[in-house]
DNA sequence: AGCGCTCAGCTTTTT
DNA sequence: GCTGAGCGCT
């Protein structure tokens, strides 16, 4: 959660106190191309920054040097990040060099930054001012809605699709009424689009997309809020600007393009959100949009050793041969990386666990300084049950979110309809939480109901309850439809009243919740657990006018992630997904599962063209550039996925790091992955091992020589016949132990 | 309306 | 191995 405080005292227009931080303190310790970034007065600005260059310090050195001593005023100034998290850094670090002005600054995401505008320009948008932000939940669930109605399977068009292809045309700004019609999928796809806006805009709500689509509607089609909005934000810089998509990229050309005060900061090689419609043209064509811009490289690397960083250049240009090297550090020689295969996923986390205690112990580190990076969040459950059982203290970020869960989304559900009686997703979460006899059909009724009659929301859900008689709504649910309509009016009587944590303590009582979870299992008791800890972060919010209070704290929850609440000082081994870990930095770092299929990940393999590959290529990249002294590559020989057991293979980067930079520890064996030409085979291979099995045959037996084309001779050790497969594990003279699949290994007897 | 059963499909994702 | 959709029964 973020601090509450922060968002409220930057609209109030208080006289700021600005200390003028000394030139010497801000520009302190930087090097020359950072100082060269930090004092550029006007005009635009571009920054490539390197994994680990000190970006973050040279965005707010600039943004402190730009309110010291260029006077602009903080409020004038806008910084947009991708998370939350590095918005309150950025807010923390400015502060300390100009003092609590720097509380006025407009920091934040382009999605909390949107609302706080939109919550301002709500009339002149013909927006509800007490417009809800529907999560990814909420508009998985009002599509379902959607579909329904137009009675199309969801097995032949999944949700996630056609929220996907809408969430896509809403960044490119393309409206249901201009979306294309190539094909079929294309008409189910605007049809939907079209219906889920309507009830969308009936419930008053707006979609993560929306908040950066109605801003760009406020700024094209009203003059004044557009010269009102360049005026304000005199200065706008953006960090990660490569992950940036196209509706942010016409946001950011709105407000900069007449004072061309625009900074943004990037990597491309960090780039790895395609999927999320990011365009690196926007940081490539940046000098296209704003002639004369000034171009900053900052090319020195303030954390990695240098063998890590060259095995990190050699798989971004996926070459051992050579290695363009954008990046250089003083950090020379260094660890080299260590590279293991261990026999399955479970192996992999004794080993990574083994390797804590004993770094712990040599070297003297705390459990902090660690962290296992992975491709899929599925991928953290061997890792939590091993480090469980050796009592291993870990934090675990991602996976199932606290705010995806039942009992929470369940009590933000009843505070958002209690706040806006519109949102009809809202409404059909909770009209049956606890079992009130009201099914679907009866709750769908409702609120097709409410649909029916001009303009928005006509009439209000309550209203129709109110009414009675709703068609479609069978006699026996009417009585519980009408008590649920009593206790949300007794709760919206109150709510201008209560502070947040005693609203929900309210909803609680009246409603039954606790006993409604309190089932006896340890389920239910979690469960509660989650209803107080929600009741907690409320609590934060309970120095805010209660009239305001809600609305804060239900904007607050919409826009938060889990990375938001990692706490960089907490305890304990960080687990991760590739995805999240970026901009974070650990002394030791594991990346786990680099093999096929998982680094890259299957889809990437699929994938035609390409782009999905360099995409992958760029998140090892990623993964690999968060270690500062030490780097472990892990794989398995065999993974557990979707319930089997399955062959896995080394995965393609770990072959284009130089074996030079490489060593391997006395356990398990070095991963060599297979020839380039070899995956394709090998991998239609493993296919074809799912059809009917051909049963297993031993043809190899322990103390039998053998020859293989890249390790070359060496003799069995031991051979296993599992269901489908003949493992073994070989000592050859040159290369040591390797484990091997007798039915895929190119092997020869001799 | 609600329960239990079976079967399919999926696991990439800053807000 | 888990979740969610569909179905039939009560």
């Amino acid at each position: 959660m973020g601090c509450p405080a922060g968002n409220k005292l930057s609209q109030t227009m208080t006289a700021p106190e600005l200390r003028r931080a000394p030139l010497e303190e801000v520009l302190a310790g930087l090097n020359g191309p950072q100082r060269e970034a930090v004092e550029h007065a006007e005009g635009p600005l571009l920054i490539f920054a390197g994994a680990g260059s000190g970006k973050t310090r040279v965005l707010t050195s600039r943004i402190a040097w730009l309110v010291a001593n260029h006077k602009v005023w903080p409020d004038r100034l806008l910084a947009v990040t991708f998370t939350n998290k590095a918005a309150r850094e950025m807010r923390a670090r400015v502060e300390r060099l100009v003092g609590a002005g720097a509380q006025q600054m407009w920091v934040g995401t382009f999605h909390a930054t949107a609302v706080r505008v939109l919550r301002r320009e709500a009339e002149r948008l013909g927006l509800s001012k007490q417009f809800v932000i529907f999560d990814e939940d909420d508009t998985r669930a009002a599509l379902k809605r959607v579909l329904d109605d137009l009675h199309l399977d969801q097995k032949r068009y999944p949700p996630s699709l056609i929220g996907h292809a809408i969430s896509q045309a809403k960044n490119e700004l393309v409206t249901p009424g201009s979306y294309p019609n190539r094909n079929y999928f294309d008409e189910i796809v605007r049809r939907c689009y079209v219906r889920y806006e309507e009830l969308l805009r009936r419930s008053g709500g707006l979609d993560f997309d929306d908040l950066l689509v109605f801003w760009v509607r406020l700024l094209q089609n009203h003059e004044e809020a557009l010269a009102k909005w360049r005026d304000r934000f005199r200065h706008v810089l953006v960090d990660e600007y490569q992950d940036t998509n196209h509706v942010q990229y016409v946001l950011v050309n709105l407000l900069a393009q007449e004072h061309r005060n625009l900074a943004v900061v990037g990597d491309v090689d960090q780039s790895i959100h395609g999927l999320r419609g990011a365009d690196m043209r926007n940081i490539m064509d940046l000098q296209k949009g704003y002639p004369g811009a000034k171009v900053v490289r900052l090319a020195q690397n303030y954390r990695t050793s240098q063998a890590i960083l060259d095995a990190a250049a050699h798989v971004l240009r996926h070459s051992a041969e050579r290695a363009e090297k954008r990046l250089w550090t003083e950090r020379l020689g260094g660890e080299k990386v260590t590279a293991i295969q261990a026999y399955n996923e479970v192996e992999e986390a004794e080993f990574v666990a083994d390797e804590i205690e004993r770094l712990r112990r040599r070297e003297n580190r705390g459990y902090s300084d660690f962290a296992i990076l992975y491709r899929t969040n599925a991928q953290s459950r061997a890792f939590e049950d091993v480090l469980a059982r050796r009592r291993i203290p870990y934090r675990l970020v991602g996976g199932i979110r606290f705010w995806e869960r039942r009992e929470v989304k369940d009590l933000l559900a009843y505070l958002r309809f209690v706040f806006n009686p519109a949102d009809a997703i809202s409404f059909a979460r909770i009209v049956n939480v606890p079992r009130r006899k009201v099914g679907p059909v009866s709750a769908d009724a409702v609120v097709a109901a409410a649909a029916v009659g001009e303009g928005l929301a006509a009439l209000s859900l309550l209203d129709v309850i109110e009414r009675g008689d709703i068609p479609g709504v069978p006699r026996a649910a009417l009585a519980p439809l009408e008590s649920f309509r009593r206790q949300v009016e007794s709760l919206r009587s109150v709510v201008g009243a209560l502070h947040p944590s005693e609203l929900i303590d309210h909803v609680v009582e009246l409603i039954g919740l606790e006993a409604h979870y309190q089932d006896g299992t340890l389920q239910g008791e979690a469960r509660l657990e989650n209803l107080r800890e929600l009741r907690g972060l409320a609590e934060e919010f309970d120095t805010l006018p209660p009239d305001e209070a809600l609305e804060a704290f239900l904007t607050e929850v919409a826009l938060v992630s889990d990375v938001d609440a990692y706490d960089e000082n907490g305890e304990g081994v960080t687990l991760i997904t590739l995805h999240m870990v970026k901009g974070l930095e650990f002394p030791v770092v594991f990346l786990v599962g680099v093999e096929e299929g998982l680094l890259p990940h299957a889809r990437a393999l699929e994938e035609p063209d390409g782009s999905q590959m360099a995409e992958e290529r760029r998140l090892c990249y990623v993964g690999i550039t968060r270690a500062r002294d030490r780097l472990y590559l892990s794989c398995a020989f065999r993974r557990h996925l979707y319930g089997r057991s399955q062959p896995a293979f080394p995965s393609r980067f770990l072959g284009e790091i130089p074996q030079a930079l490489m060593s391997s520890p006395g356990t398990g064996a070095a991963p060599v992955p297979p020839p380039r030409s070899e995956y394709r085979q090998r991998f239609t291979e493993r296919s074809v091992q799912a059809a009917p099995v051909p049963p297993p045959v031993q043809r190899f037996k322990a103390g039998e020589r053998v020859e293989h084309p890249s390790f070359g001779a060496g003799v069995v050790v031991k051979t296993t016949l599992t269901r489908t497969d003949e493992e073994l594990v070989v000592k050859f003279d040159a290369k040591g132990l390797k484990i091997l699949s007798g039915t895929l290994a190119p092997l020869k007897k001799l």
